[in-house]
DNA sequence: GTCTATACTCTGATAGAC
DNA sequence: GTCTATCAGAGTATAGAC
């Protein structure tokens, strides 16, 4: 199952990248019970049997599929939320961040939503968890307010707050594009409006 | 199909009625795909033959299933967004009826922003849609920043903003009561601190 | 209208050749 | 390691008695 990187030839991925990155199309599209191991062998190239020589089962390969998503994706925003940038700053470049990765994964909250609300257990593997993960920035938010720079609020609120109105845009994309009567080329750029809007409505919801 | 209510006899709902709220109970913990038509006959105390009896196969019970659900969430929403209450005191109303809404109904919105991901065109039958349906909460944005109360902003984002903030939480709860390492209670208590917090965020926010 | 029994399709998984 | 062929079980849907 290990295997070297420099086995790949020529542009060509191993046969596990090609399982990998077909399952995470797939599982993502359809969601782990509409998946099918068959579309996942076409779209990797290869044949049905071949996955379960690689993953046993289909729970295995969906396993593999989630952990990596989920250590691609929740570490990132740690990282960002308590990096040692001023607070204004920070707020701008989640925004601008996370816009970017969800413009070119549109599929990603819903994938990992669904499949933690499925399955509630799963998380506790994978990711850190606990309350020193929002440390830094609740000291950061902690000066700020004793330096008299913004209102005092709790860092669950201020984080929920920021990646709710950043992710659930895309999350309810369909929804709201809908009913809004806007065409894909209009909500896009609603998104994009939303990297700089979302950020100056907190700086201002935060002014003392 | 269509059947008088008073065919209930002593509190029992009529057979339809058992179906749709089995079938909505399952659709709505698994999901379309996940869900399995002998769970939805055991949940409902029914025979799998009378599923198919009422409803000729499982994509049409759950459209069924979805429509009503629909047709009972959206509404009630433009509802309250348009109605003629001042600002402020409609922000906390939508908020609470939200909150309650998603705290006895948990699944809610994961069930419905899922399935519109997995098959978007079915959006476009049943609920309102366009510009207009925002229109009398566009006029009030507009009239209160002309008053000098609020700083100017788009319909688009001030809806947004607001149920994003009211609706994420319940969709990520899973994920964000572990990372932030709460147990059941906490998460439920932060919940309805924010059932006042998010009103008072966007106050804060739309100050001049 | 409601049930039991069953037909039939789909799909995850395995056997075995190369 | 990769393929073809096939099995076994699950799941949707229907037939037919009552």
């Amino acid at each position: 199952m290990v295997k070297s990187p420099y086995t790949c030839i020529m542009n060509e991925l191993s046969t596990e990248q090609k399982i990998i990155e077909g399952a995470r199309k797939v599982f993502m599209a359809k969601g782990k019970s509409g998946a099918r191991m068959q579309e996942i062998a076409d779209e990797a190239g290869i044949n049905k049997a071949l996955l379960h020589y690689y993953y046993r089962s289909k729970d295995q390969l969906f396993n593999a599929v989630f952990e990596e998503v989920m250590s691609g994706f929740v570490p990132r925003l740690f990282g960002l939320l308590n990096s040692d940038l001023p607070l204004e700053v920070k707020v701008y470049q989640i925004a601008e961040r996370y816009t970017e990765l969800l413009t070119n994964h549109r599929e990603l909250p819903l994938f990992i939503l669904s499949e933690l609300q499925n399955d509630p257990k799963r998380i506790t593997n994978k990711i850190p968890t606990g309350r020193e993960v929002f440390k830094n920035l609740e000291d950061q938010l902690k000066r700020e307010f004793e330096k008299g720079n913004i209102r005092e609020i709790k860092v669950e609120m201020f984080v929920m707050n920021l990646i709710s109105m950043l992710v659930f845009p895309f999350a309810g994309r369909n929804l709201f594009q809908s009913v809004a009567g806007m065409d894909n080329d209009q909500y896009t750029a609603f998104l994009q409006e939303r990297m700089i809007e979302v950020p100056k409505f907190i700086m201002n919801a935060l002014k003392p």
